[in-house]
DNA sequence: CGGTAATCTAGAACAAGTTTCAGAACTGCT
DNA sequence: AGCAGTTCTGAAACTTGTTCTAGATTACCG
């Protein structure tokens, strides 16, 4: 693969947070995740090129790379833009179940849904966040609150979670990562990918607070 | 990155299976898979380069990819190569903890120490499973076997294992990838990995034979 | 041993991620 | 409007994974 050595020396914290952004900036932004989005869609990790995304926004290879200083980076902003959608969704029909494990498998299952819709996509994102070094830890991390985030709303909770439901939701961020790939890889059915997260969520049950241990 | 495409045309059922190998390409693939490794501990996933593979092993780089078609064939096939180690070494030394859960953990915690003392291998090994595409399934499954192996074997069951506690296992082994990624990737510290870990392996006494649900 | 097919070598060639650079276009400021 | 600094463009160059080719070598068979 080309040099995915990475070890960003330039300080460029181009888009996260310094300097405002213009609209126009903005707009090549929204552009280029379009676009990346878009090939994803068709093809998965290896259909989304450099070279293609730029010319497919509108907007010369450099200008990509200052705004996403490596593939990976822009299929991890691509990550972030989706799950955001898919938040707001979420949190627009909560789950029905009663216990929080219950709801957390179902709502797990109902992103899982819709992820089936588009498996490339979901394969270019996936595969670019596990792949993902140290050059991208922020925006890695940044995925994971917000995965953290439609879990801990999954359950429902009243108070603030225990220490221990935050391990169990960590284990769950953990398994749902990993079962996403062994079934965009083939080597797990859809069924199988199911019994995982129901399994794994037993531990939300198993860690309610005022429990024995 | 390179032509990651894949999608394997010419039936090369090299290595694994077919043709006996022999002893000169026996010779050859050992040589391939020490190079490999060697490489991988000293700079992780990039500094693991085709080119000097082939040359530092003493073959030619088309021979190098007669024998393992990508490089992440031949990380994955490193990765089965340490894990056997690991096996052996982890057999004559049985965790020494009461419940399966906590035989199941000790068993990670020590596997995960020895990954601590390559953590650049580590990396190289554990990038190339996750990012192992379709074309890469069957060994990718082996090493899943193995590790699957290895949790069965800390468990110390009587009879047979039931099918929650395969499903556990299941879990423990996403937990435990995953777990390693974040590590590897700076987003989580030693303590984490253990606290994960644990947490997962509760499991494992959760889905023990004559039980409540 | 001689012949033939499979394997191996050296090296060029190709693909896609990444970097670099000179100059054009745009921004903010006075 | 005019200028200094940043951003953007277009195009070439560089890196590394992967493929291809022509010619040696080797392995196997009668």
């Amino acid at each position: 693969m080309g040099n995915m050595t990475t070890e960003s020396k330039a300080a460029r914290p181009t888009l996260p947070a310094s300097p405002p952004l213009t609209e126009r900036q903005e707009a090549r932004r929204r552009r280029i995740l379009h676009t990346s989005a878009k090939l994803a869609s068709r093809g998965g990790f290896d259909a989304v090129q450099m070279r293609e995304v730029a010319e497919s926004s509108g907007v010369a290879l450099g200008t990509l790379y200052r705004y996403f200083p490596s593939k990976v980076h822009l299929l991890v902003a691509t990550m972030q833009d989706q799950l955001q959608h898919m938040h707001e969704t979420l949190r627009k029909r909560p789950p029905s179940e009663q216990d929080p494990g219950a709801r957390v498998a179902q709502t797990l299952m109902r992103a899982f849904r819709a992820l089936q819709r588009e498996p490339h996509l979901a394969d270019a994102m996936v595969r670019a966040l596990t792949f993902a070094d140290r050059s991208v830890s922020p925006e890695v991390d940044t995925v994971s609150r917000l995965t953290t985030a439609i879990i801990l709303d999954a359950m429902g909770l009243d108070g603030p979670a225990t220490p221990e439901q935050l391990s169990a939701v960590r284990v769950i961020e953990h398994t749902w990562h990993s079962a996403l790939i062994t079934w965009l890889s083939g080597r797990a059915s859809i069924a199988q990918v199911k019994i995982d997260i129901e399994t794994v969520c037993r531990l939300i049950d198993l860690t309610a607070p005022g429990r024995e241990r």
